[in-house]
DNA sequence: GACAACTCTCGTACAGCGTGCGAGTGGATT
DNA sequence: AATCCACTCGCACGCTGTACGAGAGTTGTC
């Protein structure tokens, strides 16, 4: 078992931010804008360096390559979400604000989503959010092991849950269908489906970002459930 | 509200496959070979070109573009999970069968995990588990709406917990680390965070193929718990 | 047999990508 | 004045998806 080599920016040091301008945040806050309005595939190292009054090439002196600048734009967004203190909220309304957090961050950056099965969550940001998961879990009667597989069934629901959500916004994430439209597409590949087509003449179409809402509650409350059933035993 | 135009090839139709060696069928094929080889950007109309000796630019006789064929090959993989019949093995055990299903084949094709958060699960293949998981929610005794969030809180969750998972594997996803280096990573970039170093001292990082097992099944039967008691009501 | 139409292949070309390299610039230190 | 260092960036390489149009091969029609 030899393993495979592995790096991440956070097992190296950063450049030290001497000149006033152009600095690692910097870079980093405008790729993070330029990822918002273009998505995951409009960010291109030229068109960052042309953000930033800068040659493309220049970035490469406070970030390696391509790859870890994602990395941090990456931790930045875990750094939006927000996580209540269980102490004095509860943990199952902390939990249940904390879930409801990760899905708009998600949602305000679909390109995140794409990052998720691609680059494990090592920054601070996401360490923080992490350890303030296990805390909660602890403090709701989880014990060993189980703390973070409460953290990861969770977690999990949420990303699960919400990815494919912006999947049916268009690649860049910013674009809604209309219902008309949809629900024609849909009825033409699924004319085949007697569930599906059933499934269709409900108002699913109608109003899409409500029904999503629901069923992220619906989802959202089933998941508490069962983990508080797991306490009980 | 004006929408948006979308695409798909699930609303063209196929070229029909008149010569022998080249069709649209040996071309999904192939691009799924290489694409279980190679990671999603190891697959170019150019590479796939040659691995059917063919000219790169002939394949877009068969197919319009590579966000296409990404389509088609996407329903592949749906192609390969296992429905069970829950009539004949009871709702649950067929949807955590399925769940199990699901789980085995991101893991062995970790590039499609990309793709659910880029394209919305239209093809036949998709479409006939979709419908089969519609039948064996109403046969738990869902009825409405609650029939398709019971599905999607069943794959979003499954989704959820599995993508991340192919994240630890590289981004080829076939490649392990071992344990003393994870242990390491996280060593160093979980110091200050005290919930965090007691994870890392629990053996997680010993037998992560295993543990990820176990942390699967616990959130999927927390997960089936919590619609189960939303029958219950 | 001749001509047309249709199916299919592919070479070339273009704009874009990440990034390695090495030359160049300006300020601080000796 | 000379040296060093932090930093910038133009150029070039090999890669990408794919538009275009020329050609080959088969088939249909007169």
């Amino acid at each position: 078992m030899t393993g495979k080599d592995f790096s991440s920016v956070w097992l190296r040091e950063p450049r030290k931010a001497t000149s006033p301008g152009r600095s690692r945040e910097e870079i980093v806050r405008a790729a993070l804008e330029l990822l918002d309005e273009e998505g995951l595939g409009g960010l291109s190292m030229r068109k960052l360096g042309a953000k930033l009054s800068a040659g493309a090439t220049s970035l490469y002196w406070y970030v390696a390559n391509k790859d870890e600048l994602l990395e941090l734009v990456y931790d930045e967004v875990w750094g939006e979400m927000s996580v209540p203190d269980p102490d004095v909220v509860g943990w199952r309304d902390a939990i249940s604000v904390l879930a409801h957090s990760m899905r708009q961050v998600i949602l305000r950056h679909p390109w995140a989503g794409d990052l998720i099965g691609r680059l494990p969550a090592l920054g601070p940001n996401a360490m923080w959010v992490a350890n303030e998961t296990r805390r909660t879990f602890k403090l709701a009667g989880f014990e060993g092991l189980d703390v973070d597989f409460a953290g990861s069934t969770l977690t999990g629901y949420v990303f699960g849950m919400t990815i494919p959500e912006t999947a049916w916004n268009g690649a860049g994430g910013n674009g809604e269908y209309d219902a008309d439209q949809m629900r024609e597409m849909v009825r033409k590949t699924a004319a085949q489906y007697p569930d599906m087509v059933e499934r269709i003449n409900l108002d699913v179409y109608d109003n899409p970002t409500a029904i999503r809402e629901l069923c992220f509650d619906f989802g959202l409350v089933s998941v508490l459930d069962g983990l508080e059933r797991r306490l009980a035993t």
